[in-house]
DNA sequence: ATTGATAATGATATTTTATATCAATAATAC
DNA sequence: GTATTATTGATATAAAATATCATTATCAAT
């Protein structure tokens, strides 16, 4: 995913922030990483390898990837928040299992049409939403 | 409100839980409240007339109320859980003001239908669902 | 390459919301 | 009334994210 990083790396320029080995390790492990990662699990995963980053970083560029796009935070459950690739990803809601916690990507263009237009009937101006159903999986039916 | 006030002793007398003045006025309190009231707010307004309500036994009765289906925990945005009525209302969607942080409550048929399906679809059995849509109301736009 | 300005880092402290602890109190059955 | 035990409220703790801050690293200008 070279264009995801670059991405990145043009939104440190253009903010006048910098490039740091760190920023590029994060950026690298969240691109390889499991979609829907928390910010604890990628910070396990580079401490493995690279002892000497902070989770406190972690977060932060997090947050930095979002800015730019890069990324959208899910909330689901009462947990902690996760994080999942945005860039050139088509907008998609989620199945969760209430019991192994699977996340499963579903879109369905009649509902995110419906969904407009309930909003728009209300007077409101949808920018963005977040559809989660709750249930069980094929496997803990 | 009298009935949802019976369905909740109800249930502490099945559990075998206590009668107490506690419950009784932070129960009342909720039912009188605003809809889409938080902890904290709830317990604000108790405190005004009665001192001596501690805040742990407001949440301790929220989720008492919780489980006995009076009332949803809704978690919109980042900030607290929010608790609204359940009792005899029909399910509903939120539109949340991102500038304001009005909710409008709404419902469309058609899409909780294809929702269901969607999720069947999937191999999987829907429980429960959460929709919001992110936007500006009429007054923020 | 050196330097100076300042952004970034990581250890730690703090914040925020919710929950756990626990001695004192109150509710219920007898 | 008494015994039993659930409940309460003050306080401590948990969990996740963010803020603080001394130290270090980046980078543009020389
Ligand atoms: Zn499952
Ligand atoms: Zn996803
Ligand atoms: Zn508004
Ligand atoms: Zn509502």
């Amino acid at each position: 995913m070279k264009e995801a990083r670059d991405i990145f790396f043009n939104y440190v320029k253009v903010k006048n922030l910098r490039y740091t080995r760190q920023r590029e390790k994060i950026v690298e492990a969240f691109l390889r990483a499991d979609r829907h990662i928390t910010a604890e699990e990628l910070y396990s995963n580079l401490k493995k390898v690279d002892p000497e980053i902070g989770s406190a970083t972690v977060h932060r560029t997090l947050k930095l990837m979002g800015e730019c796009g890069l990324l959208d935070e899910i909330k689901v459950g009462s947990g902690k928040t996760r994080y999942e690739l945005k860039y050139k990803r088509e907008h998609h809601d989620h199945l969760i299992c209430i019991n192994c916690g699977r996340l499963i990507e579903v879109r369905d263009d009649k509902i995110e049409r419906l969904q407009d237009k309930l909003a728009r009937a209300n007077d409101f101006v949808p920018k963005w939403h977040r559809l989660e159903i709750y249930g069980l999986c094929t496997k803990c039916r």
